[in-house]
DNA sequence: TCTGGGGTCCTAGGACCC
DNA sequence: TCTGGGGTCCTAGGACCC
């Protein structure tokens, strides 16, 4: 048996730790740039206000309401999704921490009798030991463990945050009640499509013949997905520590952007964050993209759709060192760049990732490299000990008017000692 | 006026090989 | 006029996740 806990509303509920006068009082959190809601608490979600909309849709439920809102603040949740993290690992043989506020526990050993109190148990424990609340969910499978998670979330009161699908008939109930866009694995393009065919519930989907979903659903993707659902595990739980394939650093301007020069400033700052996190999991890059995105004219258009353009380059050798990687991406973007276009949105992309033979000092390659290794650690370490960007490339800019908005962030109070909560 | 920032996996199709 | 069968590797793009 597989079991998912998942954090109630992570961000609002790391938000509130700080906050015991925002308890039970409605509260939001906003995507960086301040552009979507990306977390809203019960009391929030009861006022009306919607998951993942703009914020200035939802603005005038806001204000009328009195709702707390708070720009993200990545450092926060980072350090608390770490010590929940953490928490499961005491309780669990395998975790598979699934995202920042998700992991999957491998239940396999306990008798079954046994895994409705340990479910309980679980919430209890990261509750106490964190302040975050959880809801746990528990299935022969991932995806009917979600499923029950999702129920659990449903009915708060009812389910006390925890539910459990040991009986077929258990999860035949769940899965009735369960419609197909609920599902994990059924995404907006793939809901459309099976309602139009007169599939509605979970049940009914799990009802479908193999080959059907063979065909219709993304091929062996929609095999696993039908098994998962009659309760035959078809995804396994994954190792952890794995290293990233590919690594993105993007981000939407705080105003459009007409400038080349500011372009490349804002090209070179991502390619330094991404260079960071290369070196974090001691990998190199042999692919360098970038991407930029022009302010749609068409306002009938889908923003998401907007027009986006994009290059790559090979590199000879794959590589690690931030200056090596910001040329080619300087590069890019001159060639992306037209005048008189109005930019709201850049990114860098690091691919073709293999390990970094320059981590331990290399005998075959000239001495300034591993000379550039360390240059590249000191600077890492002092902009992870003090105030970010402390150290950075010329390229990266001084001014950064382009920098997103951040205007609502709380402190840094578990990361930061100069942000440390006073208790007067 | 104002719409996030990461990631993963899978498939189809082209290039190339013998 | 006729023109095989099988395989691998790579990339672009689509779908999904939170």
């Amino acid at each position: 048996m597989k079991a998912i806990v998942d954090c109630n509303s992570f961000y609002c509920s790391c938000e509130r730790l700080f906050r015991p006068d925002l308890q039970n009082k409605p509260i939001v959190v906003l995507s960086n740039n301040d552009g979507c809601i990306i977390s809203r608490s019960d009391e929030a979600r009861k006022l009306g206000v919607g998951m993942a909309g703009p914020y200035f849709q939802a603005r005038h439920i806001i204000e009328q309401n009195d709702i707390s809102v708070f720009s993200s603040n990545y450092h926060l949740y980072g350090d608390m999704s770490r010590r929940v993290m953490d928490t499961l690992r005491t309780l669990a043989p395998e975790v598979e921490v699934y995202s920042v506020d998700e992991a999957f526990l491998d239940l396999s050993e306990l008798p079954v009798e046994e895994l409705a109190a340990y479910a309980r148990h679980i919430r209890n424990r990261v509750e106490q030991w964190t302040g975050i609340s959880v809801s746990v969910g528990v299935a022969p499978t991932k995806t009917l463990a979600k499923l029950a998670n999702l129920q659990a979330k449903k009915d708060k009161k009812a389910t006390g945050c925890v539910k459990v699908l040991l009986t077929q008939e258990e999860q035949r109930i769940a899965l009735q009640q369960t419609r197909v866009d609920n599902i994990w694995g059924v995404g907006r393009s793939y809901a459309g499509k099976l309602i139009n065919w007169g599939i509605t519930s979970a049940w009914e989907l799990s009802n479908m013949p193999e080959e059907w979903a063979h065909t219709n659903m993304g091929g062996v993707t929609g095999v696993r997905l039908i098994r998962e659902l009659r309760g035959t595990p078809a995804i396994a739980m994954e190792d952890e520590l794995v290293n990233k394939r590919m690594i993105a650093t993007t981000r939407m301007f705080g105003r459009p952007v007409t400038a080349l020069y500011e372009l490349k400033e804002a090209v070179a700052t991502y390619i330094s964050r991404a260079a960071e996190k290369l070196r974090r999991q001691q990998s190199a890059a042999k692919v360098v993209s970038v991407f930029i995105v022009s302010k749609e004219q068409d306002h009938l258009a889908d923003f998401k759709r907007g027009a986006t353009i994009s290059n790559y380059t090979t590199l000879d050798r794959a590589s690690s060192l931030t200056h090596e990687l910001i040329k080619p991406a300087i590069e890019l973007v001159e060639q992306l760049f037209e005048n008189g276009k109005e930019y709201k949105k850049a990114g860098v992309m690091l691919s073709g990732l293999v390990p970094d033979s320059s981590v331990q000092g290399n005998l075959f390659v000239p001495a300034s490299q591993n000379q550039h290794r360390h240059l590249m650690h000191a600077i890492d370490n002092i902009n992870f000990s003090m105030r970010d960007d402390a150290v950075k490339f010329g390229s990266s800019g001084m001014s950064k008017n382009w920098k997103m908005r951040q205007e609502l962030r709380s402190a840094r109070h578990s990361t930061r000692w100069e942000e440390l909560k006073e208790i007067k």
